[in-house]
Parts: structure tokens; C-alpha cells; sequence
DNA sequence: GTCTATAAATCGATAGAC
DNA sequence: GTCTATCGATTTATAGAC
């Protein structure tokens, strides 16, 4: 290994600070993580967390964005492999059982889209965040149906608002509840895809 | 006004703390509402406030069950004055446009419902008032679809976890972007009543 | 049952040294 | 950029008087 630069080496503070935090974030919320904890557990001091990220919020942003990336890496490289319908559909299903079934990343999202009532900077983040997922939903649909000569039941943008709302709603529910089914999720996706 | 009986003076000092606190907690959710505010607000000290309530995730869970209470009254009176499927979905379409379009209920429903993590009490409170929601949804559902002469395409219960899904999902989207359309959730519930 | 007074515990954010 | 030390501002919950 060879010696780190100055910018290599405040790199990897940030890198090993976001890492940690993400654990935090996802065992504890947003509210019972601590700053404090998270500089500790990453052997840095609190001081190295407010070198790096402007605060709590933008620190929580961050995080939520890597968690998103990882999520929806997990799901496109899994559809693209799949040619028929079904299967998609199917590898969706498996997909969903395993994300909304993580309820720490839905309560996360939650409590962190809350926290929009306390500064209309942070809505405006959160909405951004929201609008890309969305908009990452609508190409998934997009693709689906083109790569299977379906045409769907709904625009992609109306499809993808339908899809998330019925994520997040029954994601939440699954967190206080995990005995109720993932259905109504991939549900809707098929309803979608083959009701045109 | 004949004078209070003793029992009657503390049933007042609650229905006082409690309506005030209904605001304070719409207005200000979960975690920035302050039981001495309420207090103070509602004319009474905060030992009133023990004296009446265990603490404040047990005021909450009333506070949001009188809340409950209001929003499925308005819908269900104004749903059996209708006659035709039509109206009643025209009927239902308003009251989502103004229940789902108050942002303060969704808001603090779901900021409430984050706190199962941090205690299986709170958690088996929650999800005995969902299950609550669940089960007057599913009412209203069959409800409509015996007096319409129409079979639903999902059983009640089925329905009833998809329509709540999509409308806590919708009403969270829309408390940060009120811009989006409320659409999702009627055509939900038109497409469930004559998709049989 | 209600009030006053206080306990007790955080935690986010900043200032200044290095 | 990072660390140490500290500020500052709250709030829940309780103990004891009335």
C-alpha cells in the first residue's frame, strides 16, 4: 500500500464516517443515532463528522442516497438478466420480500421524510430524493414493458407514483406488522404491466 | 350550570388536555410537541397531565385514535347518503383531497408509527390501531359493493391493506410535494370496487 | 387530583488548540 | 482537517406539598 495524499487521506475519513453511519442510521433511526457514537465507531472524534458533512440532516441525506444506490443496483441487475414477464415479475417479487421485509431502511426513509416539517430546505432535499426515485421506478416500468412488447396500464410517471405509494405505505405497515403479505406491491407491478 | 361532581371536574380536565393536545400534536408532531405546553395551553400544569395520562406515547395513541375517530365519521356518513357507485367514488375522491391533502394527520400517524422501534409495547399499540383502520376500511368497501350490487375484484381484507398502503404511501409523498395528484388512491379504490 | 420544583440525561453544534 | 472541551437549550418524568 502505498502512502495516502492528503486528499486520499481525508477521503477515506469521509468514506469510513459515511460507512459507519449508515450502519447507525439503519439500526437506530434518525433521531436515536448519535453523532457522537457514529465519530466514535469509526475511530474519529465528533469534530471529524462536522469536518465532513454540514450536519445531521446532510449527513442522514448522504446516507439515505448510498442505501438507495445499493437498493436499486440489487433490483436493475437482477431484472435486466430476466427475459420473460414472469420471471421478472417473480424476481420483483423475491426482491420486494427482501427489501420491504428490511424494515430499518423503510422506518429510516420514513422518519428521515418527517423531518420535512422542521425546515423547508430539508423538504426541498427530501423531495428531490423522492423525484429521483420515481423517476428511477418510471425507467424500470419503462423497461420492462418494452423489453416484453407490453403496453401498460398507466404513463410511467403515473406508474411510478402508484408503485412507490404502495411501497412506502405497505413497507411501514410491514414494519409494525411483519405477518401482512407483500402482495399488494408486486400486485400492483403486474397489474400495471399487463393491464394495458 | 349545576356544579361539577368531582368525577366530572376530572373528566373535563381531560377532555381539555386531550383536545388541546390534539392540536398541539397535528400542529407540531411527535417529537416537538411538549406535554408542559399542552398543559399550560389547555389551562392545567403538567403533573394534569400525569395525573391523566400514563405519559406521552399513551396520550399520542388517544390523540390519534380521537383523531381516527373525526376522518372515518366524515367519510362514512357522507358514503351512506350517496346512492350510486359513481358518486360515492366522487364522494370518496373529496374527502381524500382534503384529508390526504392535510398533511399534519399523515404526518403525525406515521411519525408515531416509527416509534414501534423503540418499545414492543408501543409497537403492539400501533399495530392494534391499524388493524383497527384496516377493519373499518374493509367495512366501507363491502359496504359499497352490496348496496352497488358488485362483486370487488380483492376480498375486504385484501382491500383494505392495498387502499391503506397506497393511501399512507400517497399522503406522505403528498406532505412533502403537495403537487402530486390524489389520483392513485381513488382509482384504487374504483378499480378494486369493479374489477370483479 | 393538581401544582411546584427539580431531577436527570441527552445531544447537536461550535470555538479554539494543534 | 481533526480533536478536546464546552455551551446551550430542551424535555420527559417524578417527588412531595396541598
Amino acid at each position: 500500500m502505498a502512502r495516502l495524499t492528503r486528499q486520499e487521506a481525508q477521503a477515506m475519513t469521509r468514506e469510513t464516517l459515511l460507512a459507519t453511519a449508515v450502519e447507525h442510521f439503519l439500526d437506530r433511526g434518525y433521531a436515536a443515532a448519535s453523532l457522537d457514537q457514529i465519530a466514535e465507531d469509526a475511530g474519529y472524534s465528533k469534530g471529524a463528522v462536522y469536518s465532513n458533512f454540514k450536519n445531521k440532516d446532510e449527513l442522514c441525506a448522504e446516507v439515505l442516497g448510498r442505501i438507495r444506490l445499493t437498493k436499486v443496483g440489487e433490483i436493475t441487475s437482477q431484472l435486466g438478466a430476466n427475459s420473460t414477464l414472469d420471471e421478472a415479475v417473480a424476481e420483483f417479487a423475491r426482491w420486494a420480500e427482501r427489501t420491504i421485509g428490511d424494515k430499518r431502511w423503510t422506518l429510516l426513509e420514513v422518519e428521515f421524510s418527517v423531518r420535512s416539517r422542521h425546515s423547508e430546505e430539508i423538504r426541498e432535499k427530501i423531495a428531490t430524493g423522492a423525484d429521483q426515485v420515481r423517476g428511477l421506478i418510471a425507467g424500470v416500468v419503462q423497461h420492462l414493458a418494452e423489453s416484453n412488447g407490453v403496453t401498460p396500464a398507466l404513463d410511467p410517471n403515473a406508474a411510478a407514483l402508484r408503485i412507490l405509494s404502495v411501497g412506502i405505505g405497505l413497507g411501514l405497515q410491514r414494519a409494525i406488522s411483519p405477518e401482512l403479505p407483500v402482495d399488494p406491491l408486486v400486485d400492483t407491478l403486474r397489474e400495471i404491466l399487463l393491464g394495458g
